[in-house]
DNA sequence: GGATGCGGGGAGA
DNA sequence: TCTCCCCGCATCC
């Protein structure tokens, strides 16, 4: 059975009818694998369709079933590391001319010796790019998810949308025009952030379950670092093991190796010293990607901001203080993926986790691996089930075909779930596992 | 300019 | 028939 959120009976987005709900679950912005869930009808992400993957419209020709599927993510040609170890993972655009446009530019990482863009494709779901569904009914939105994403979270949404707003990707010349942008962007973030915050109305529920223990967010949450020096971010208890990062050659075999995520390698590389010149200025004439993604740190704000979040945003003051080095944030920033509730509370997967595999084919595909050097895995949402089914009403495409039957309706096929209930207890501890050795794994980074 | 939604249509299983 | 994908168009921001 595919991972529910809210206690719906089993539905499928394709059902003739599906149920009406009595209670909603949490907006999940990074939902990956197959994951259905119903929100309320005024949860503005889900009639937004909102992702933080990057996903483009697929006609499915059914007028009542929005149809959805990755794109993938852009990464640098050379597969090259960022300073802390972390690799380069930008959100492809949606538009195909613009995703075109995207590819074949310089990496943006500056110590990335020729390296471009490419996409990466998405080919979580028996080969294919994962989907995801959407459906609406008069007293909810349903959504499912089908396949494991088996590539990096591309960054927020947010952080292309600003960029392009802001003009970035043409050539800065001069402090002043640096100075300017920036005052650019300090005066979007008061613009965007309350905008915003008035939009996050979906969410039912407050405080879910924190996904790490409060023990190991106590550091975190009174961390006084600076936000651009914190070093002590995500910072356990538990000492860190020591952890050497496989390096990664462009020589190797990109797709080869693939490691199953059950056995997860310790990850993160060790935070290095980030010895990066802000003041620098391009030398060349194509565009310098670092000034774009300078850009980037302050809008994060411009991101819904997740009640789960671990860390503060930074806030304005952050962005304007004395101490404010935006590149330093950037890097810190770039390698984890940007905003989003499920990103907050899990690590970066580029930074200790794995991906998923590509189970639940029924097709039987064999998944290639994109990152050979280590079983790379990030868990996915998991949103406790709120058992209340009360209530049910069935809609047929809109309709409302109230039900009293229920169990009658209930004999619905699903032959690419990826759980049967007797599975769920396993993939809990399995998922517990994954994320303790997650947590553990982020301690490489200090 | 790009995101998004809709629809036509071709290809393959 | 179903699912996948590509493409064009319209609308909105």
């Amino acid at each position: 059975m595919a991972e529910g959120g809210v206690a719906t009976p089993d539905w499928d987005i394709n059902d003739a009818v599906v149920p009406r709900v009595a209670a909603f679950d949490t907006f999940g912005e990074w939902c990956d694998g197959h994951v259905r869930r119903v929100y309320p009808p005024g949860c503005e992400e889900a009639r937004r369709h909102a992702s933080g993957w990057a996903m483009r419209n697929t006609n499915n020709h059914n007028v009542h079933i929005l149809k959805k599927s990755c794109l993938g993510v852009l990464v640098c040609s050379q597969r090259c590391r960022l300073p802390d170890g972390s690799r380069v993972h930008l959100r492809p655009a949606i538009c195909d001319k613009a995703r075109k446009k995207q590819q074949g530019k310089p990496c943006p990482n500056r110590l990335c010796n020729g390296g471009r863009l490419e996409v990466l494709p998405c080919r979580g779901h028996c080969g294919y790019p994962v989907t995801h569904f959407w459906r609406h009914t008069d007293h909810a939105i349903f959504f499912q998810a089908k396949g494991a994403h088996d590539h990096p979270r591309p960054e927020a949404k947010g952080a292309s949308e600003v960029r392009r707003s802001l003009g970035a990707g043409r050539r800065v010349r001069g402090l002043a025009l640096l100075l300017a942008r920036e005052a650019a962007i300090a005066d979007k973030i008061l613009t965007v952030k309350p905008d915003k915050q008035t939009h996050k109305v979906c969410n039912p529920h407050p405080q879910p379950p924190p996904l790490i223990p409060d023990n190991q967010r106590a550091v975190q949450l009174t961390c006084t670092c600076g936000p651009f020096e914190c070093s002590c971010r995500w910072r356990p208890e538990q000492p860190a093991e020591p952890y050497a990062t496989a390096a990664w050659s462009p020589a190797e075999p990109q797709y080869a190796g693939y490691a199953p995520p059950a056995h997860p390698a310790p990850p993160a590389p060790a935070l290095q010293a980030q010895h990066y010149d802000p003041t620098a200025l391009p030398a060349d004439d194509i565009f310098h990607p670092e000034e774009i993604f300078q850009l980037d740190q302050p809008i994060r704000l411009d991101f819904p901001l997740e009640e789960h979040t671990l860390e503060s945003p930074p806030t304005f003051a952050d962005l304007n203080g004395e101490n404010s080095r935006p590149e330093d944030t950037y890097w810190m920033d770039w390698q984890r993926p940007a905003g989003s509730s499920e990103s907050s509370q899990t690590p970066s997967p580029e930074l200790f986790g794995g991906y998923p595999q590509t189970e639940f084919c029924e097709q039987g595909y064999i998944p290639q691996a994109y990152y050979p050097e280590g079983a790379q895995y990030y868990p996915t949402e998991r949103t406790p089930p709120v058992m209340e089914t009360q209530d049910q009403r069935y809609y047929r495409y809109g309709q409302d075909c109230a039900q009293t039957n229920v169990p009658d309706l209930q004999s619905w096929n699903y032959t690419d779930c990826a759980f049967t209930t007797n599975d769920m207890s396993e993939c809990k501890q399995y998922f517990d596992a994954q994320q303790h050795q997650a947590i553990n794994g982020f301690s490489g980074l200090l």
